[in-house]
This record gives C-alpha cells, structure tokens and sequence, in this order.
DNA sequence: GTCTATATTCCGATAGAC
DNA sequence: GTCTATCGGAATATAGAC
C-alpha cells in the first residue's frame, strides 16, 4: 500500500484546482514530494491517467459524503450545509476553484477520456442537490419556485463562480453571495 | 491602422475563453491567421501583454455598452437582458466560457500584470448590474430581497458558472438556469 | 520504487534578412 | 510587417541502472 501515489493524487488535486490543468507539471508535483520526475511517472505513466484518478478519488469522496449524510442527517438543511461545506473547504485551502470549474473551463484542450468521468462527477453531484431541494422543500424546510433540478443547477454554478469571484474580489464576496443562496432557500 | 493586430486580439480572446491562457501559444495565433509566430511577437512581445489588451478591450467593450444601454434602454430589465446576452454571446460562440471565469481559474499561474485589469473588469461590471438592479427594485421591476450588491455578485458568479457547466450537462442547462435566475428576479 | 539520463516536442521569445 | 532561423527552457515521457 503506497502512500506515495496517495501523496501525488492529493497534490494533483491541489495544483488542478489552484493552477488549472494546463498550468502544472510533473515537475511541480515531484519538487513537492522531495522525489524525481520519473518517480511520479512510475505511479501515474500519462497525466491524463493522474487528472483521472483524481476525478475518480472526487467522485467517490462525494459519494462517502452522501452515505454519511443519508445515515446522520436528520434534515435536508443539514444536508444543503454539507453542499456549501464542499465549496468553503475549497475557499480556504489557498483559495482553490472547485474541481469542476477548473476542468470545465479547460475541457476543450483535455483528452476526451476524461469527460465520462467528470460528468458522471457533475451528474452525480447535480441530482443528488436536486433531490435534497425537493424533499426539503416538501417538508417545508426550503421555499424556493421552480424545479429542484433547476434550483440546483443554479447553486453548482452559482457556487463555482463565487470560488472563482473571491479569488478577485475577496474571500468576503464568496461569503456574502453564500449566505444570500442560503437565505433566498430558508426564508 | 493594422487589421492584423485586431484579428490576434480577437482571436487571443477567443482562445483564452476557449482554452485558458496556459492552453494556447502563439503557434495557434499565427496558423489561426496564417502568418508566422515571429509576426504575432511583433505585435505583442510578450503574452502577457496581449492578455492585458484582451482585458482592456473587453472592459472598454463593456464601458461602450453602459453607455448604449444608458441612451438607449428605457427600463432596467432592458438592462438586464443586456448582462444576460453577454453570456449569451459566449455561449454561442464555441461554447466560450466568460473571460472572468477563465481568467480567475488561471489566475495564480498568471504575471501579476494582469490583476488590475482583470478586478477593474469586474468590479465595473458589478457594480453597473448593482445599480441596474437597485434602480430596477425602486421601480418595481424587479423583486429581490437583501442587497443589490449581493443579488449582482450571484448573477455574476452563476453565469460564469452556468457556462462552464454547460459544457458538461448541455447547453439546455445555461438556458435553465439563465430563465429561472431571471424568473427569481422579475416575479 | 526511486534514481540518472535522455529523447522528443513544444513554447515563448529574439536576431536579422527582406 | 512579415519572414527564416534559432535560442533557451520547460514539458511529457521513457530506458535502464540501482
């Protein structure tokens, strides 16, 4: 059990979202770790295959998420303030954009072998939100109009932007359009 | 008066909304217009330079349409569609992502240069849609609770976010949540 | 598993001819 | 203003020793 190749696939996770897909190299990553470039092409060969991995690793982590909300959560507010808890984790660990943000806004220059795994990730993350609107709003925790799906929509990219705002005009604007999605829902 | 330097400025903007700033060179400049990379250097020594002029011209472009819209529309929500076709615009033309959103997601690998010109860029456009909505609420047009500046700072950031999200999920999901953002303000 | 060493390609950038 | 030619460096990636 190598923790080495848990180490690269932590800090690809860092550098995709602090530095964008196309702004890190292998020579980022093995500086980091104090090892040689080759060393992290023994573990992940194609940087594609690491940008993977690290969706994969994301997609199941929002899994985990959504198993221990389902078994301890006992209202869908709880369950709304774990989505928003993603997106501050991100905020404060060196002003990171969310995972999807950054590959989306590099999609076109990507392999295409990672667009099944990126939108399984949004896919999954999109209903799962959309799911946790309806039954709140029908056991009159959330007021909102519209669709749950449509609700939801708007709070993945509302949020996506706002990791992407705060990085130009400040954590605090991250933290004022958040509390206004949690208002606009709650009251 | 060279027509030359507008189409590498059309075209950088392009392939920065397109690509990202670390996802182009100036090879595809140069083939793009059939020229060499020399000529492009001509130009715009250095990349950087032609990044800040993409900036400066997107915010005089934004500054022209201010003014258009303060001539010309006779209501806020006038002025909101305004907000709205830009990333529109975006949107149809090659699935662009905003060149906020683009930008911010490179931000930390980019020369410090371009910082002033990027949160000028911002903070002009939220502050104008602030004002659009601020006035648009004293007339009745529009319908929100809490500040302006906070309702602006969602639809700065959901927009950025819905076209990024739109491509992964389609281009259906910009228009979703486009017409529910403008639902949510005008009902 | 990690290393040295290197192949290959691409990128930003410049010199100098036309 | 555009070209050819090229430099220096960085990036992805691999071969083979330890």
């Amino acid at each position: 059990m190598s923790s080495t190749r848990e180490k690269i696939l932590d800090l690809a996770e860092h550098y995709i979202q602090h530095d964008g897909y196309n702004g890190f190299s292998y020579h980022d990553i093995s500086t980091s770790l104090g090892i040689r470039n080759a060393a992290v092409h023994y573990y992940f060969p194609k940087k594609e295959k690491l940008a993977r991995e690290v969706l994969k690793k994301a997609r199941i982590q929002f899994e985990v998420m959504v198993e221990s909300a389902r078994e301890n959560d006992k209202t869908q507010l709880d369950r709304l303030h774990r989505f928003f808890r993603i997106y501050d984790n991100n905020l404060s660990r060196d002003n990171r954009v969310c995972l999807i943000g950054s590959m989306a806004t590099d999609l076109y220059t990507l392999p295409e072998e990672l667009n099944d795994e990126l939108s399984t990730l949004v896919v999954n993350m999109k209903s799962w939100l959309s799911e946790v609107l309806e039954t709140g709003r029908k056991k009159g925790e959330f007021h909102f109009t519209g669709a749950p799906g449509h609700r939801a929509g708007i709070l993945c990219s509302c949020m996506a932007g706002a990791l992407q705002l705060a990085r130009i005009l400040g954590n605090e604007e991250y933290y004022r359009i958040k509390s206004q999605l949690l208002k606009d829902i709650t009251q």
